[in-house]
DNA sequence: TGGTAATAGTTGAAAATGTAACTAACAACC
DNA sequence: GGTTGTTAGTTACATTTTCAACTATTACCA
């Protein structure tokens, strides 16, 4: 198993920020999967809704970047286990105003702890100008 | 739609990880998948055994970080599409060694043709000492 | 006003993925 | 040599994701 073709996958982008990706979300995957039976839809709209405390699904859609259908079950399941509410707007009745409850914001708190202690962890990997670069880099690449 | 929380979603490096990795990777998978019918694993599979020639599954799962069952579906798949052969190890028949066949050695051409120029173009958003650093940064990251 | 278009969100079926159990071949140890 | 343990790879089943079609509500405009 030698390297024949000169093209290298660990210079091309989308494979590299993947890889990254996956492995350094390993270990936060086993907290919220493994602990609190969530999807990473579903930790994903819980902070959205934390932060920024009242959204609609399209709202969640549009900042987050996920289809409507997986926001659209992920709301379901966390409703579900009563960690949000929904509120038809009285205005238009097609939007429906999302907020988590109290039970919803303290499994926030408690997860917010674990990804920001995973942080550290893995900005331990790095230097803190690699640290500033990367952060600025992957914003400039997650403009579509 | 204001922010309440003090916790900032985009400085959390497995989140913005992941949306660099889906949203830069975008464009390249219209490519594998609207032209050639392919998924991200088997794009995968094909440029490893590009580059590395010949290769076990057990070779790729580890190389490329995937799980076996998903190599070994993305391998049946290619087989199917005649992109790849299959040939058992003579002295340990565990084994199998994989080669790509001509047909799935010149899909391989044209797929890394436009990966390259994918990738000119999501440099296009950074400057070069970004690049350098962020390769960097992710090789690192991409360590478990 | 009525009819068409657009929007927010849901649902169902098909495709893909993950998990665990499985087969087949070899290794190691007694 | 036979039993037990490992390893490479596949398969079956449950869970997720995707895609397209659907409902319900509002907007637009003649």
């Amino acid at each position: 198993m030698t390297q024949k073709d000169d093209f290298d996958l660990r210079e091309f982008l989308p494979y590299l920020l993947n890889q990254a990706a996956e492995i350094s979300s390993q270990s936060f995957q086993r907290i919220y999967k493994g602990r609190y039976g969530m999807l990473r839809a579903e930790w994903r709209v819980l902070f959205h809704l934390a932060i920024f405390e009242r959204m609609t699904a399209k709202d969640i859609c549009e900042k987050a970047i996920m289809h409507k259908t997986k926001v659209s079950r992920a709301v379901q399941r966390l409703e579900q286990r009563r960690y949000l509410q929904r509120k038809p707007d009285e205005k238009d009745r097609r939007h429906e105003w999302l907020t988590l409850t109290l039970q919803g914001r303290a499994v926030y708190e408690e997860l917010r702890a674990h990804a920001q202690q995973h942080d550290q962890v893995l900005m331990q990997k790095l230097s803190t100008e690699e640290i500033t670069v990367l952060r600025r880099a992957l914003n400039a690449l997650s403009q579509p």
